[in-house]
Parts: C-alpha cells; structure tokens; sequence
DNA sequence: CCGCCCATTCTGGTATTACCAAATTTCAAA
DNA sequence: TTTGAAATTTGGTAATACCAGAATGGGCGG
C-alpha cells in the first residue's frame, strides 16, 4: 500500500466494508490494522472524508457513510483514485458543464481580457503540436474551456467549474484516444475562439452549445453501453 | 475557546498570523498551544485545509497559506466562521447563481414531480406562518430555491449549489430582516411556482430571472456601500 | 418464550510522549 | 564577508492511555 492515496484508498474501502444496512462502516482501530498506519492516519483521512460529507463520526459509536450518493468532492476524489462513478453522475456532470459553459462563452465575449486571448492562443497552439505528434489532448481541453470561464472574471464561478473538472482527469483523455475526436474538438475550440475574438456573444454561445451536444452524445453513447457492469462497483484497494 | 469551530477559528487565525511575504504559518506545536489542544486535533484541521487547498503542509518546513484567493470551500468556512468575505465573491455568487437558478427553473418545469411540488408547497407554507410571526424567511428561501435545483433531477447540479449557500447563511437573514423584502420574496415564490405548476419553462424562467435581479440589486447597493472596510479584514479569533 | 435491565465491551475524542529525517537557522571559523 | 558544520526546528508517524457515552449481550423476571 503506498501511502499516498490513503485518503482515496480509504475512501474506497469504506464503501466496500460498510454495513448495507445501516452505513456503519469499520472502526478507526481495525481500519489503522488494515492499511498498517496509526490511528492518528486515519482520523486525518477521516476528517477530511467528513468535511467532504461522506462519512459522519458519531461520538463513542462509530463512522457511517452519509449516504450512497457520492458528494461531488468525493466524486472528484473517486475519480483520482480509480474507482469508477455512477454513469448518471457522469451524464448529471455534463449537463451541469452545457449549464455553465454556453453562459460562459457569452460572458466572456463582453469580458475577456487581452490576457485571455493569449492564454487561449497558447492552449491552442499546444493543441495542434500534440494533435501533429498524434497524442490527445485532454489537457488542453479542460485548459481550454476553463480559460473561457476564467474570461468572465468571475472567480467563484471559475472555482466551481474547477472541481468537476477534476473528475474528468481520469476521463478525458479515454475520449481523446480516438485522434479524430481531437481533430474535431480543436476545430470547433477554433471557431469558438474566433467567436469571442469577435465579441459575439450569441455566435460563441451557439458554437460553445454545438461542441457540448457533441461530447454529450458521446458520454450517452458509452454509458448505455455499460449501464450494468459500471457504478455501484467500488473497487477496493 | 469553544471548541466546536476549531477549524474556522484555526482558517481564521492562519490568515492573521502568517508571514505576509511567504505565507508561512505559526509551527503545528504552536498552533496546538495558542488553541489550547493536542497537536493532533491541530493536525486534523490542517489536514482538511490541505484537503481544500487553503493550505500546503510541506514536510520538515512548515505551513504555508497556498493562496490569498480563497477557495469555494474556504469561502463557505470563513463565512461560517462570521470572517468577512471580499465584497466582490459576494457579488460574483449571485451571478453565478442567476445562471444556475434560472435554467434550473426552465429545467424543473419538464422535470418536477408531485413530491417536488409537494415540498414546494411545505415551503411556502412554512414561509407564510413566519411572515405573519414576523419573522425572517431566510431558511424557507434557500430551500425553496434548492428545492427547484432538486427538481432538475439532476444531484450534481444541486451539490454544487448546495455548496454556496451555505456561505448565505450568515447574510440571508440581514437580507430579510426588512419585512417588506421577506413579503415581496415571497410573493415572486409564489409566481415562480405558478409558473412551474403550469409547466411554463418561459414563464418560470424569466419571473426567476427578474427575482434574481432583484436580489442582485440588493447586494450591489450594499456592497458600494461597504466597499472600503468589508473583506480583507480576516477578523482573528 | 418474550421483554426488560444492567454490566461488559467497543468506539470515537483527546492528550501525551517519543523518534525520525530533512529543512532551517545559528554561529563560529576562515 | 563568506562558508560550512553543528544545533535546532518542523512536519510525519507511531504508540499508549484515559474518558465517557453508545452498543451489545446475557441473565433475570414475567
């Protein structure tokens, strides 16, 4: 076991340990045996899976799974950790991006910066070296869309769409496998950066609407594919 | 020192008592005396400020404060702790909440079941008892508009938004200290359901907006106002 | 056989102590 | 002033102990 991952490792274990019945999940002493740290390891993991809301310690009773619905920081932290998510959420995650990001792309028309713009160039200029060296491009897709919702200068909405973005990390770069996909995705992240070089707000939003329908599809596509054997199975360390 | 907001208290005094140049914090053993606890119960709470990237715990150095921006999370924390948040994140949260309420009203219209009705109703029920108590409705707020982020069937949509109210819970209840505001609120709910009643995606859509609008006018005249000695002021224990 | 009560066991909450190894600081020698 | 080695500080980790309330199990009474 490489201490590391203790948090997500935990965190999958407690899943696959806890009572059905009632949530209850291990003790910290018989968890401190079985990953083979001290007690004091697993209550730091433990505090933090609380402030995550998925457990709650229960004084002089015992630790409980909050509920089978993961938290969407438990989900990012899932994602790091292997441990594959209800396709829905999946599915919830993208409708949740499509809300954000065509709103985003207006805003930024009216709002971006001359540093976003070059931010923007870079990104897309890294995108076309690795698309030329026939690597994906996950990594400058999310950059991509997040430039554009760091554009419409507003933070909080910069942080919130920061944390789903995390999950993707395990994702995004199974959907870039195909090299086409990449082709396509540069092409349309093209257009939409001419859109709000041009400051047009619905042009931007309608292109930005057009990319999301695409990865929505895909996501759609490949969940009916694997509605049964995916979710529920969190696989233990 | 009650020991119960130990982790606000310790985000709180961080910010106070770190180095302005590097942002190094006070040791784990001094922190542990200045609070009067263990070290471990110190350790618990840097753990979970790790965790929400409000701190960076280097080994054999010290603490370090990552960011001066606080994070979502750390928003959310700092508010429960009365910490004064930068007047503009206000504002940015309710810009960010006019694009998630408002389509999530559009949404709820096509996806509202008779239990998310039914609790709608709860809720304005409950919202009409107060009011005639005199009393403030900021609970019975956040939860009607929670409660249409439900109605989009969508948890992910609704985890997030859950996230930032939870840093109005300090501030709803000065919003509706007026008793004129907590009536007027009310009256909009009141449309707003009508409209989702009728299924009237439009409708919903545009009285959401308008209430919003609203509520966004409030907090920009506030804000103007208090421009000057709101925010950076981090108020130590 | 069923239900109630009490003693035992278990559990999280907290504090204390101790070591380690690396980072940092101190300070004297060059 | 510079340099370099020694002393100190710091986070990381483990082990132990005690508390008080919750959970549990068994025996007693009905």
């Amino acid at each position: 076991m490489k201490e590391k991952n203790l948090l997500a490792e935990l965190a999958a274990y407690l899943f696959s340990a806890s009572n059905g019945e009632t949530g209850r999940t291990p003790s910290e002493r018989e968890l401190a045996e079985h990953f083979s740290v001290s007690r004091g390891q697993i209550r730091e993991a433990l505090a933090i899976l609380e402030a995550m809301r998925i457990v709650e310690r229960r004084a002089k009773s015992g630790i409980y799974l909050t509920t089978r619905q993961a938290s969407v920081e438990a989900m990012a932290l899932f994602a790091k950790a292997g441990v594959p998510l209800d396709p829905i959420q999946i599915y919830e995650t993208v409708e949740l991006r499509k809300i954000h990001e065509i709103k985003a792309a207006e805003l930024a028309c009216s709002r971006a910066t001359e540093e976003n713009y070059e931010r923007l160039r870079e990104i897309l200029h890294e995108s076309e070296l690795r698309l030329d060296a026939g690597e994906g491009i996950a990594k400058e897709d999310r950059d991509f869309h997040l430039e554009i919702v760091r554009a419409t200068k507003n933070s909080v909405f910069h942080k919130v769409c920061s944390v789903y973005y995390v999950m993707g990390e395990q994702r995004l770069p199974i959907y870039f496998q195909d090299p086409a996909r990449g082709r396509k995705s540069h092409a349309e992240h093209l257009q939409i950066f001419d859109a709000l070089l041009k400051r047009d707000g619905n042009l931007a939003q309608a292109l930005m609407s057009a990319h999301l329908q695409g990865v929505e599809g895909y996501w759609k596509g490949l969940i009916q594919g694997h509605t049964e054997d995916a979710g529920k199975t969190l696989a233990p360390a």
